[in-house]
DNA sequence: TACATTATATGCGGTACCGCATAAAAATAG
DNA sequence: CTATTTTTATGCGGTACCGCATATAATGTA
């Protein structure tokens, strides 16, 4: 393929999407500006709507990046250690990201600000519900290679459960969770989610 | 007391935070406006903002008074039954209410709307934390009581997975998710809660 | 009946925001 | 060197929103 046949891109698009990834996860998509996206990577509002469509299509590749990082990180539970550590290690790299941040703990940028959107936005609640399942599958395979458990445990049933304390740690850091309170949770978690 | 001093109220004030309460459930803090808000109950804007403040004290009255009906759903799980049909009943209620709702599914308005703007706004973050807070004490008071259960349990790292389990449904509420995954949560989750 | 008090209704001011339209600029292709 | 294509820059239009200020109405009190 050739170089491009007009004027070049002036901006790098990847930055683009990481000051718009970090605007909608301090605000959401409602309380996120074009405007401040803009400003703060030097890129007039047109530029970014021609690059990326509007407000909504530049919301959902953001939270599309971040989702694409989460699961890089719940490749890291494939099976190496045992099901305890593999899920204490995805635990805490989660909530690593959750409470990154200068401005203060911002847990999930999926979970923590696209549900208010979802009722309005058919198509927010389509992928909201795409990252649940996602999530969902990840522990999934995970427990159905577990053979700490016995034959008899439903592993999908466990996934549920896995899936909702990776959700629980999400909102509490967003709320201001100490580091204590959550490691108390992960320890909770793990400690049933391995109960034969 | 005696009867009020001046001109007496002309509007509902519990139909006014009925309103408010349902806007704030569809569409968020941000999304919501003041002006729907007016023109659905007919009081004008300034009335709004002489009875109950600004726009975020409104949404937090009408958190409160969602928190407080679900809490008199909570106090049906005071262990008059079995834990697991106390959790499940409690659970089954708490769906009942999140599935509410003529345009669809909502979820639980404090936890699916509360954490987005739990960043920017220092005021609605701790209000979420007591939410979560709130939550985390209703179960363990219900399994401190829980005999089923051996006397080495936890029942603060119970709790804490019990609570997980009910923002989930929250969420997969909102996201969109039927009755029958919703209900499959809730058996694996009190399956695994009630474990010895 | 006159006054004080509280609530209501209307309207203004300012801000922020999104989307689009138009014109200029920068590159390639012929 | 000219034409074409794509991006950039500036600006306009319209909408929505919040907060406040002012004037009016309705009630209790003297």
């Amino acid at each position: 393929m050739g170089k491009p046949r007009g004027r070049p891109r002036a901006f790098d698009e990847r930055q683009v999407m990481e000051a718009a990834r970090e605007a909608f996860w301090d605000k959401g998509l409602a309380g996120a500006s074009l405007d401040a996206i803009a400003e703060a990577t030097g890129v007039a509002r047109p530029s970014l709507a021609a690059a990326f469509g509007d407000k909504r299509a530049l919301y959902l590749r953001a939270v599309a990046l971040f989702v694409g990082q989460m699961q890089a990180a719940a490749k890291r539970m494939a099976g190496a250690k045992s099901l305890s550590e593999d899920l204490t290690a995805f635990y805490e790299a989660a909530v690593e990201l959750y409470m990154s941040g200068d401005r203060g703990q911002r847990g999930c940028l999926a979970i923590c600000t696209m549900p208010v959107e979802a009722v309005e936005s058919q198509e927010i609640r389509i992928a909201l519900n795409a990252v649940i399942v996602a999530v969902d599958e990840a522990f999934h395979e995970r427990f159905k290679r577990a053979r700490e458990l016995g034959p008899g445990v439903d592993a999908r049933a466990r996934a549920l459960v896995a899936s909702s304390v990776l959700f629980s740690l999400a909102l509490r850091a967003r709320a201001g969770a100490t580091k204590r309170e959550i490691s108390q949770l992960i320890r909770a978690g793990v400690d049933l989610l391995c109960r034969k």
